[in-house]
DNA sequence: AACCGCTTTTGACTTTGATCAAAAGAGCAT
DNA sequence: ATGCTCTTTTGATCAAAGTCAAAAGCGGTT
């Protein structure tokens, strides 16, 4: 069937599964579906019985929980090539989290028990797994760091750095992948915070922004001013590229 | 060898290891050796190629980076049962963080290659180092959570809801694990901010502050403070006992 | 007891970010 | 273009936490 093969290749190019087998990529993607979702769609709910993990095709995707006293805290905001929802596969059988679209997606829809089935039996997944969890260990140390170490201006900064490829060299100009209102809390700040800690960077680092664009002469500006606050120099490697 | 002996069972207690054959776990400790840290020795600092994961016996040690500018950022601190340094299997093989000793510590120090080469051969060891790192992870979110939604007052009281075991009713007397100041650093604050903090808090819930001893009539009054601007409700499951 | 070095607390002040309220801008349908 | 809604910005004010400085408390020695 083509659209299945077309769900194998798609998820060959994600670095957890790239090193499989193909047969055991089948097998995993033996009763994918494909689901198209507008934004505010709610695709599941903190504590819904987890029977899916999710593969992002294209769009956007907020995974958050709410406080007992009616705050959003949110986990992450995952885009093209990332995974969620399979922790649970390590957990009680209800999602940790709950998952809303914020940009118009299309994404694909892998039964948890499949992937369950191929860790515990496949070496090769299971490390492939592994070293994903690490690498996503190591962003969420180096979340916790910027939380506390970097005020807003320059939390924002770094958000930009981690938009462009890390080598550029000449201007560079960056486009915001979502609204400002969510970038503020997925920063960790409130959207006017956000607002005056924007205008603060353009004055400390010259850059140029123009609603959801933003230009600037070189990267250097930006790392002078973020990075101070930060354990690792710039090119952050690692940070990056991730599945969930 | 008397020692060695000693040290699978002690391994045999921790989580990750519980499930592993006795000659898996003797592979594993075929190197070991023990080690007697004072207060204030570094075991190893960032970047350091790494060589060997720790297991602590007993005491306390910390894991941290500096930035560039100078300022410390605290990842862990750990104690008996926990495990440090395995992530380098996964990474360029050196360590990410530096790890000193802030409470007399004895701790088992055994060779990562060991362990690299256990996980890659043995399944129920990878599913072990899975079901570790997922936990871990989940830990995570939720201190990311702590240091947005709780405010000072709030987290020192979360901090000693964990120090306690999750069921009990009557009173209850907590013994602060380490320093004031260290701790502060721990929950993301200033030890000013920790020491008035903690005032608001004894006003706000009736707690009964000692020195490093506090003593409540029972959880409620904390959880009713605390967990309020949390999406967990008490007893907070899964967060306490973990390796690394 | 007196002293030393350390941790902890207190006080005064500053800075940062949150909050509340309102205005301005942007996108879209009519 | 007009009106509607939603996002973003601006202004004024407030609260929380950080900073700097000094005092108080707490072992452990001598």
């Amino acid at each position: 069937m083509l659209s299945r093969s077309k769900t194998v290749d798609f998820l060959r190019e994600i670095p957890v599964f790239s090193g499989l087998e193909q047969t055991a990529l089948e097998r995993i993607c033996m009763q994918a579906h494909d689901l198209d979702a507008v934004k505010a769609k709610l695709l599941f709910v903190s504590g819904d019985p987890a029977e899916f993990f999710y593969v992002i095709k294209s769009g956007w995707v907020k995974l958050f929980r709410e406080t007992l006293d009616g705050n959003v805290a949110i986990i992450d905001i995952l885009t093209t090539g990332h995974m969620f929802g399979e922790t649970s596969i390590f957990e009680d059988g209800a999602y940790p989290y709950s998952a809303e679209i914020v940009e118009d997606a299309a994404i694909i829809a892998l039964p948890l028990a499949d992937l369950k089935q191929e860790i515990e039996n496949n070496q090769q997944l299971a490390l492939a797994m592994l070293t994903s969890m690490a690498r996503y260990r190591k962003q969420q140390e180096q979340e916790i760091e910027h939380r506390t170490m970097q005020n807003a201006p320059q939390r924002i900064g770094c958000f930009l750095l981690r938009l462009t490829r890390q080598n550029e060299t000449g201007p560079v100009t960056i486009h915001l992948p979502y609204d400002k209102t969510l970038l503020a809390s997925r920063l960790g700040m409130q959207p006017e915070t956000f607002s005056r800690a924007l205008s603060k960077l353009k004055e400390a680092t010259g850059i140029r922004v123009k609603g959801a664009t933003i230009e600037l002469d070189n990267l250097e500006q930006l790392t002078n001013y973020s990075c101070a606050a930060c354990s690792s120099e710039f090119p952050c490697k690692d940070i990056a590229a991730s599945s969930s």
